[in-house]
DNA sequence: CTGGTGAAATAGCGTTGCTATGCAACATTC
DNA sequence: GAATGTTGCATAGCAACGCTATTTCACCAG
């Protein structure tokens, strides 16, 4: 009987969202603003993600999407090594060409859910109010962060499958398994941006 | 001639600030109730450092000295080893105690000055406000910004010193020197925390 | 004692995220 | 095809935010 959603609304919101971080940086992603931008009312942020910290989350996973797939494009040679350098080419190139999409991704606080209250005072008053915001999707945010979990992991996965062809060809040695290297080469890089930034 | 300003409603604010940051959460550290917890206005906060995030960034510098001061209180025994341990331990104690101080001083995004833009936009709004402040003393953020680097820097100087008298103590091996192992060791301890909250 | 300087108090501005309400569009049902 | 009811989106308004303009008055020099 509903009204159904528009999914183009959804992914203008993100796709303006993106760009103003992108041009115009995190202070101007505001809820009005990118409602002006997009050329609706500030209603639709809700009605498709329930308030700005969840779209600011849906942000950062469609950057996860979007340097997965950049990751991915990069051809396999027969140089695992080479491989692995055009990977971090791509990473650092990726993080450069969106600084600010970058900064929200890994730099940021994110609004987490609180999955385990400290207990010491007890308002926790916005993380409240979401979870009070409605009582057939109130695990919104939640699932939100699984999405994002997922999709970054999935992004180090290819860097993992990288790393243990260069461990197969015998070029690198292991120490820890092909995880623990990858989690370096990725620190090491992940560094190098943050201190460009 | 001028009144002189109370240096104690300056440390109450950082106090209160400090406290508001492990019992109530970053989200409640507001200006205003700030103020009515101290029982100032609000104009203290501008008299004394210039906005709410000159404060909150004094009030890293501060959790920084606390820090400091933990390990300071750490033992030198004839095991530099175990000394080191107790380093980690004292570290990981100090951010489980007050959570949310460490959030601000380490996971939590500074207004940092931007030394170099990146050039892409241009409006930059609330770094030109707070640039424009004053004239007398325009770059008080910059000096705050190089006190909480000197204080940082001094923490890190003690796990330094520590690996420094492992090596010494042929307990360790130090491939890069000792500033590159303490920084491994560091940023391991530091993943432990950060994954922990 | 007097005068002026500057810290601190009060009031208000513009903006923020969010909510309450109204309307109109769609999918379902007959 | 018409009726119906559920839902997305628009409008208006609220409380709270950081910040600023203005005023008050406590202080110290002369």
């Amino acid at each position: 009987m509903p009204r159904v959603a528009d999914p183009a609304v959804r992914a203008a919101l993100i796709e303006s969202a993106a760009r103003i971080l992108a041009t115009e940086g995190a202070s101007r992603l505001t809820l009005r603003h990118l409602a002006q931008q997009v050329g609706t009312s500030t209603m639709a942020v809700y009605t498709h993600f329930g308030g700005m910290d969840a779209l600011r989350l849906e942000v950062c996973t469609e950057g996860f999407r979007r340097l997965a797939a950049h990751l991915a494009a990069v051809a396999r040679t027969d140089d695992p090594v080479a491989d692995l350098f055009a990977l971090g080419v791509a990473y650092t190139t990726n993080a450069r060409e969106n600084p600010h999409l970058y900064r929200a991704m890994f730099l940021d606080r994110l609004p987490v859910p609180a999955p385990v209250d400290v207990g010491l005072g007890a308002p926790a008053g916005r993380t409240a109010a979401v979870d009070g915001a409605d009582g057939a999707d109130g695990d919104q945010m939640a699932a939100i962060t699984a999405d994002l979990m997922e999709e970054s992991l999935a992004t180090f996965e290819v860097l993992v499958e990288a790393t243990t062809r260069c461990v197969q060809a015998g070029r690198f040695t292991d120490p820890g398994g092909p995880r623990a290297l990858a989690a370096q080469l990725w620190g090491a890089t992940h560094g190098i941006v943050a201190l460009e930034l």
